[in-house]
DNA sequence: GTCCCTAAAAGTGTCGACACTTTTTAACCC
DNA sequence: GGGTTAAAAAGTGTCGACACTTTTAGGGAC
């Protein structure tokens, strides 16, 4: 229920600025509102929907300054996870690493590329082993999928290149996980996400 | 209500491992079961409380690879809050911070310096400034408090003696933040922060 | 058309009830 | 006493209802 309507939002099927009344969406979803007012407790907390004074509730809106902040707490939190998973690296750490950027630099669509991103940092933040750090890392990663997909709403389908940037940063990432200092795969991570926002406003 | 119970585990009134029935507690706090569901359902994000696989709830035991957790999340963060704050930082912001290291090393009581480190931090990082920092934060602070505690339940209230090592650690940050680089700020930060997970463990 | 006021509609917060599941208690047997 | 089974107690998940507040819609004056 909570992960239901979560997929609505970051999907765009609920667009930033909707209205969330309970009773609709308790009908939505077939349950009755004491399910719907848990899940948007929880969606609160994840950052996805705002409360308004009165009570009622809106899918929040992220705007490129909110981008500014996610990217923020997303280099804090990543470039710790890459030091930690420096540590715990191995060769199939390696090797799912290197296809996900294999896969990158075929990617057909903004879209596609975002997802494959988005697995990549998922991966790192994980292998952090640091449980809390994941726990953190993910109400940020919903957030700028919600952003994500509203930008891709406002763009011409047309226009793709795929992102050498891009690629190039994760291999310079993969190389200072893998085979690189702490203090390299940390540097590397922060750069990568900071990059992001330059690029972005 | 939320913040009533919360300030009950973090306050050690309702101790780690202690059960969290939903009747029970609607009964302490004079409402139905509706609204403690509710505030459950925030504390269990901000990980103070647990759900078991049967439904059943309790207050989250923290133990010291928790904390170890903690800690290294809180340096990710808090490093990052210093590099804005250093940014933002003003006369006013110096005042607060040297008249709380004042107080700290006259502090009569381990708990009474814990309560000014945390208000510290927490000044450093509302001021950096970016509110999705803050908000990863609070319940690394609320789990610290809570394991803290815990800790000092264990220990004998006669062998304190102030934490130099503390003092002259917040000297430095203080240093780095009013006049130093975003980079000096950042390790002053994470230096100090880490530096209590080889001290706690 | 616009403004204001009132009435209806929609929404939230809280409550008690019911079915179902898990845990505890108690009785029984050995 | 220790173990097993069954009944009772306690707990969760979900629902519909009610009072209260906010928003929307409509009607009248100008």
């Amino acid at each position: 229920m909570h992960l239901r309507l979560r997929k609505e939002i970051v999907s765009g099927y609920f667009p930033q600025g909707t209205a969330l009344a309970e009773p609709t969406l308790a009908e939505h979803f077939r349950t009755s509102r004491a399910p719907v007012r848990e899940a948007l407790i929880a969606l609160e907390r994840e950052g996805l929907v705002a409360f308004e004074k009165t009570g009622r509730t809106r899918v929040r809106t992220i705007a490129e300054k909110d981008l500014r902040e996610i990217m923020e707490a997303r280099a804090a939190l990543e470039s710790m996870a890459a030091i930690l998973a420096n540590r715990n690296w191995t060769n199939e750490d390696t090797d799912f690493v290197t296809k996900n950027i294999e896969r990158q630099s075929k990617a057909g669509s903004l879209a596609e590329l975002s997802r494959l991103d988005i697995d990549l940092h998922h991966h790192v933040v994980t292998r952090s082993g640091n449980t809390r750090l994941l726990q953190l890392w993910e109400p940020l990663r919903w957030q700028y999928e919600a952003y994500l997909v509203e930008i891709f709403k406002r763009q011409s389908k047309g226009d793709y290149r795929p992102e050498t940037e891009t690629v190039l940063a994760h291999r310079k990432l993969l190389q200072a996980l893998c085979s690189g200092t702490p203090a390299d795969a940390a540097n590397a991570m922060m750069e990568h996400v900071l990059f992001n926002i330059t690029w972005a406003d």
